[in-house]
DNA sequence: TAAACTTTGCAATGGCATTGCACTCCTTAA
DNA sequence: TTAAGGAGTGCAATGCCATTGCAAAGTTTA
């Protein structure tokens, strides 16, 4: 396990702290997107300012990407080993409106709509709010 | 012009106070989602929450639906008269980067996905950000 | 006209992201 | 080996935005 983690941090030339490979950790085990809170809560004695900064960190360094689900609260969730962050990467995210979790669909196809002339893409953000298969 | 909004007011029964009115006009004239902060400048004088508010009412009565455009602040837009802010009223937003205006594409059509066992959609989202047309 | 209800203004409050600053820890070069 | 420099961490603000309590002002109704 550590080997995998510590790997992943080397692979993107980010240096292996403890709360590095604490939050990585949570974020493989989780298997879905966390909020900076939800985050704090699973450790209890680390500073919310660390782990943001560790996020942030992170997110420089293509480790995870961050979604905006319309919770208030940024979640973060983890990006593939190949993730550039670009909008090819880019897939839908899904927040169950009774347990509250959001989950990367990453194996669900979206087709690139084409824009109005004129416009063009740089980023998307797809978010889709339901029910999701362990609450159904 | 004053007709045509008193009248989208008496349509979904909401009383037209001067506040209403104006912030109604507001949205149609600018033909794009407008913030809080947005709104409130337009007028110089207006208490923040009375058209915090005037909002609230108008989501509540399908005249305007609210966008979470990652820029921080929600932003307002305007229901077609039809609107029932279904999932089939469901249509892209998509934020200049440059001018940082928001604007409702209704008519770029999404293809809705199909996800995976279990999952239900009951709302979407659907964000793009880049460069707009007047911007290009 | 007075009571009842609605709308508005003002002043909090609360949540979350972000940052300044000092302290600790680690790395590095003399 | 040791001192200096840099990176990482904790704590305590700060700032921005959404939301709400409460009292005043405006409207409607009996
Ligand atoms: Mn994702
Ligand atoms: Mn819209
Ligand atoms: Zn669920
Ligand atoms: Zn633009």
């Amino acid at each position: 396990m550590k080997d995998v983690i510590e790997n992943k941090l080397k692979l993107r030339s980010v240096k292996p702290t403890a709360m590095r490979l604490l939050v990585l950790q949570c974020l493989m085990e989780q298997n879905r997107a966390l909020s900076l809170n939800e985050l704090e809560a699973l450790f209890e004695n680390a500073d919310k300012s660390t782990i943001f900064r560790t996020l942030k960190t992170f997110q420089e360094n293509y480790l995870v990407h961050r979604i905006n689900d319309g919770s208030g609260a940024i979640k973060y969730a983890l990006c593939d080993d190949d993730c550039i962050c670009s909008l090819e990467d880019n897939h839908i995210h899904f927040l169950c409106t009774k347990c509250e979790k959001t989950y990367c669909l990453k194996d669900t196809p979206i087709t690139t709509p084409s824009l109005p002339n004129g416009f063009r893409a740089n980023f998307a953000n797809y978010l889709i709010e339901g029910i999701c298969s362990t609450c159904t």
